[in-house]
DNA sequence: GCGACAG
DNA sequence: ATCTTGTCGC
């Protein structure tokens, strides 16, 4: 029992592939096209989206695959959906959307129908962006430098990263073709290593970049960072009975069902001077969880990938399954 | 054979 | 992405 999704897929499916990602770079609306992107202040800007998908140690096909909106300018989460998913394509670099992208739109038709309200306004995804073709404007958050179209981690990279002086400062990534593929960006004062912000749809490469600079707490924005960390809570949690039934969350726990959480500093409103923490729960559970003023030494955080999204899978290749536009 | 390669 | 122990600093 164990739908590998390793295999590397054949030359042709990463040609539709290929051929998928160029159609919809074609409908990426890369500049502002809300209201609250034209100002500094993003004024009407209430919630922020962060997705991200954790895997599981052992098994190449299960991961659990999360959904939080956070209030803005607070960041507070008031919305998390956790659960398992299956995957079904094999992690390609360049590709990565095809493998990850379906769930996270599967979250966002569960959000969709649960709690419309809590719609975020804009969606941080980890890895990088040029595509996305959806409704939710977007933006693309990466770790590392996608060394593609000249772009190279070189030494010369390497100085540029060196003279960012303070959170907010930036450089940006151009490509061979002297197109700006995305900015490197250096989140917060004290962060060593930068953030690779890239367009996603719907949103111009500006505007990305200071909204990501101020979902920032730590390096990581924190609609990301709390996918990533509540992603991976779900999977120690199911991984922690394992003495039971099949390998995982047949309980009825509290998984499947998207959570709104009208949390908030109930009780403990924001201190005075401090940045509003968590529901309640936070530093304690935390693991990374590097103070803006100093140690930025995890190794990294997660970030996806922001890329095609699209409806269908293209996984097992569809004998040239034809899309149809949204 | 080995390394690189967003996650 | 995940596997890894300790370690330094707030």
């Amino acid at each position: 029992m164990a739908l590998e999704a390793a295999e590397r897929p054949s030359e042709e499916t990463l040609l539709l592939w290929e051929r998928e990602q160029a159609r919809l770079k074609t409908r990426v609306v890369p500049r502002d096209t809300e209201a609250w992107q034209r100002d500094p202040a993003f004024p009407g800007l209430r919630r922020v989206g962060g997705v991200d998908v954790s895997f599981v140690p052992g098994d190449s096909s299960r991961a659990c695959a999360s959904l939080v909106v956070l209030s803005y300018p607070e960041l507070q989460v008031v919305y998390e959906d956790s659960h398992m998913v299956r995957l079904k394509a094999p992690y390609v670099s360049g590709f990565l959307a095809f493998r990850e992208v379906p769930f996270l739109v599967e979250l966002v038709q569960r959000l969709q129908e649960k709690e419309p309200g809590l719609m975020p306004q804009v969606l941080l995804v980890d890895g990088n962006g040029v595509l996305h073709q959806r409704d939710l404007p977007c933006v693309g958050v990466a770790k590392k430098l996608l060394q593609v179209d000249g772009l190279e981690n070189n030494s010369l990279h390497k100085e540029k990263i060196v003279l960012l002086q303070s959170g907010g400062d930036t450089f940006p990534l151009m490509g061979n073709s002297g197109t700006v593929l995305g900015m490197a960006l250096k989140s917060h004062d004290h962060s060593t290593k930068p953030l690779y912000v890239s367009v996603g749809h719907r949103i111009s490469l500006e505007v990305a970049v200071r909204l990501t600079h101020h979902c920032c707490r730590f390096r990581i924005p924190e609609p990301i960072r709390q996918a990533d960390i509540r992603s991976r809570e779900y999977i120690r949690r199911t991984l922690g009975n394992p003495g039971s039934p099949a390998q995982g969350q047949e309980r009825h726990q509290k998984e499947q069902r998207p959570k709104a959480c009208p949390k908030g500093g109930s009780g403990a409103p924001a201190g005075p001077g401090r940045p509003p923490e968590d529901c309640g729960r936070d530093s304690s559970t935390d693991l990374k969880d590097p103070q803006p003023g100093f140690q930025e030494q995890q190794k990294d955080q997660q970030s996806e990938g922001t890329g095609p999204h699209k409806d269908s899978d293209l996984w097992p290749p569809p004998a040239a399954r034809v899309q149809s536009p949204p």
